[in-house]
DNA sequence: AGCCAGGCTCTCG
DNA sequence: CGAGAGCATGGC
């Protein structure tokens, strides 16, 4: 039997679950995924699995968001409280996006997309591993493909939690992969080289020769710096990890192709543009270059028309 | 059918 | 050193 938990979350606004969560529409269920409105997701508090929930209840400019948390145990106060750190985190909901907006007022191409999308958060992911896995995952090949890759190692090495007759998976830890192996990770359509990849990290973290927490205050050139002596980890792979593992929102990945295509798209009369001519458009963004490329992002999945 | 996707390492000249 | 091959899957 599965015990519910409900409850209200008031975010800071603005906040717009529905753009926020659209990336996961595609999403396998048993997962992650957003269907009719409900964010749905595994977490793990301490090794208890809950399975989460997520809807709005409110508007952009009033949000309130209902969570409903279904486990196999009786939660007790204190995890109750620690999954909604976890989902306040996903979303960013503490942070808020005034500073931003306000930032980017002379620049009239980010000031209408911001317009469009407001109260846009792109998610993080609940461990900066699980970032780190889903970077190197979807080095080189697409994001479709990158995202069911994802979906299958959760399937395959994550813990699960009953539902009913439903059962849903979370991301598995760096121990699971660890102790997956090799050959068995590459079973989840990686090539043997990211497969190595991928279980070379886990075992860093499984056996404490690493530990990402450690970066979380640190200087970000730093965090860069460390990621990037990791065997499978270049530049690009460490970006995107503090970006979405961390929320980091000052760092762009210039190096990223679809990052690339976007500012092109809406800054260059779509004429693809180097790393080096990214940088130079993201300066006006300042310390918010991550969070509007995102915003690019989001505007060009979404079908924004400037 | 074949090329391309939100890169990185290893191997040659 | 710099350039180039090779890699997995799925969409077009």
């Amino acid at each position: 039997m599965s015990q519910k938990t409900t409850m209200i979350m008031k975010p800071r606004a603005p906040f717009d679950l529905v753009s926020s969560s659209l990336v996961f529409t595609a999403g396998d269920r048993r997962v992650r995924s957003f269907q009719k409105g409900v964010f749905t997701q595994v977490i793990n508090v301490n090794g208890v699995f809950v399975w989460v929930q997520l809807s709005s209840k409110g508007q952009v400019n009033k949000p309130k968001l209902m969570l409903e948390l279904f486990a196999e145990e009786y939660l007790s106060k204190e995890k109750i409280q620690q999954v909604k750190n976890v989902v306040c985190r996903i979303f960013s909901l503490n942070k808020s996006l005034n500073s931003f907006y306000s930032y980017v007022q002379e620049d009239p191409i980010m000031s209408q997309i911001t317009q469009k999308l407001c109260g846009f958060k792109f998610p993080t992911t609940p461990t900066v591993f699980e970032a780190l896995v889903d970077a190197i995952v979807e080095q080189q090949i697409s994001i479709k493909v990158a995202r069911s890759i994802e979906d299958r190692l959760a399937i395959m090495f994550g813990e699960s939690v009953n539902v009913g007759r439903e059962v849903f998976f979370a991301f598995p830890s760096a121990i699971d992969l660890a102790d997956a192996g090799v050959e068995k990770i590459r079973q989840a359509g990686l090539s043997a080289r990211k497969a190595s990849y991928i279980h070379g990290v886990a075992e860093l973290i499984a056996d404490r020769s690493l530990d990402l927490n450690w970066l979380k205050d640190k200087d970000s050139g730093v965090a860069i710096g460390v990621l990037d002596e990791i065997r499978g980890v270049g530049v690009w792979t460490a970006e995107l990890t503090l970006l979405r593992g961390m929320g980091w929102f000052d760092i762009l990945p210039a190096d990223d192709f679809g990052i690339r295509r976007a500012i092109s798209r809406y800054y260059c009369g779509g004429k693809l543009i180097n790393a080096v001519e990214a940088r130079q458009i993201a300066e006006k963004w300042g310390s918010w270059k991550g969070l509007a490329a995102f915003y690019l992002l989001a505007a060009e999945a979404q079908g924004v028309l400037l």
